[in-house]
DNA sequence: CATATGACGATAT
DNA sequence: AATATCGCCATAT
């Protein structure tokens, strides 16, 4: 395959995270090839827009919770998730060992 | 080519 | 545990 640019390999990966499972951003990092590059996965997804086709709602920070963004779309993550069957407690974050993608 | 930005992560305090 | 700071990487300008 012809070598994409660092958002097509994460878009590539964040598509094959199974519904009701979620991945952190710098484990996105690691598989397209740049295990330091959380923070450039997080500016990939950033560049997406809600209605893409990329579940972008199954990327968490480190922490199981959902990063700082722009306008209420962190609710509308929230729910997208709570609709796969993913529990939130009330710090607004889910268990990770319990959601977290296993690779497949 | 240099600087700034950001949906992160880890460490220090 | 919460906050502050630094480090890292890929784009934008």
């Amino acid at each position: 395959m012809a070598p994409q640019s660092f958002y097509e390999r994460v878009y590539a990966v964040v598509r094959e995270v199974p519904p009701g499972t979620v991945v952190t951003y710098g484990e996105v990092a690691r598989r397209v090839g740049s295990p330091l590059a959380s923070r450039a996965t997080g500016y990939a997804l950033h560049a997406l827009a809600w209605d893409t086709e990329v579940p972008w709602w199954r990327v968490v920070n480190r922490e199981g919770g959902i990063s700082d963004r722009p306008g209420d779309g962190a609710l509308v993550q929230r729910q997208r998730l709570e609709a796969e069957g993913i529990a939130f407690d009330d710090a607004g974050h889910l268990n990770l060992r319990r959601y977290f993608w296993g690779g497949d």
